[in-house]
DNA sequence: GAGCAGATGTAATAACGTAACATTTTATCG
DNA sequence: CGATAAAATGTTACGTTATTACATCTGCTC
């Protein structure tokens, strides 16, 4: 995995999007998880050091950085997982292992628009496969 | 659309699904709806009846609908929207209109894997498409 | 009718998320 | 530089969503 932080600096300073330190702060928790992170569970962890941070200080974080398309989220799981690849818009596909909580994103243009009834226009796009990855037992 | 209560009767009782008065109205009052429900207003229009509804009583109905395939969990709005075709499986595809709240669903057999991970073994997909439908005027 | 399983009742609380307003920081421009 | 406007963050309070744990009831089987 390429240096996330480094990709987030790079595509911030491209599209003037302001990574301040909070924001910079919550990506990294985000992107050291191995799983999906809950948004309480950056709360405590901001907490460690600067005491301040109440539920209002993530979640704005996490807006932002899921607007600056670094970050997901991850509907099913009301949970986050940092994007591998900054700004790939939001036409991402999670594969989530029910085992091991490893998330894997890949990239479709036009994800899963099965049948898509005649007319509508698509915003956004929610796709989520949960099962187990190559790595997990069978049971 | 075809009456959704008898294809829920018929269903479970092939299957041998115990469609209880309690889960037979929640679905009725899912299935009224014209946009996706949540728990807790199902469960305020329970209570204007019983009396006695509380969080678990709906949130039991609906995890009994949802596993007998007769409701779906809309899962970027926290709300459920009735089947339309009892048992399909959980290979919904769902597009949610944002100014109308209409919810349209398709079948697919192997929906939204796109480049799947080697080895990855899906057992549950959530597929949601958002956006505006065809009888909703462009902004 | 004793015993069991499934369904429901009930109380309490956990987990998730936002509104509203105060304060601080940063950018901009005369 | 200093005024001022915009963006970000701090803070309090609360609203919404969901679960745990245990009690009770209902219908079935033997």
């Amino acid at each position: 995995m390429p240096d996330i932080m480094e990709d987030a600096d790079r595509h911030c300073a491209k599209t003037g999007a302001r990574l301040t330190p909070l924001r910079r702060r919550v990506l990294e928790l985000v992107a050291q998880a191995r799983a999906p992170v809950k948004a309480y569970d950056l709360l405590s962890q901001i907490d460690r050091t600067s005491t301040s941070a109440k539920p209002p200080t993530v979640y704005r974080a996490l807006d932002f950085l899921i607007e600056a398309g670094l970050v997901h989220r991850v509907e099913a799981l009301n949970a986050f997982v940092a994007c591998p690849q900054a700004g790939h818009g939001h036409a991402a596909v999670l594969y989530v292992c029910e085992s091991c909580a490893n998330v894997t994103e890949v990239q479709g243009s036009r994800p899963g628009q099965e049948n898509k009834p005649a007319g509508f226009t698509v915003k956004r796009s929610v796709i989520e496969h949960y099962g187990l990855c190559a790595d997990c037992p069978r049971p």
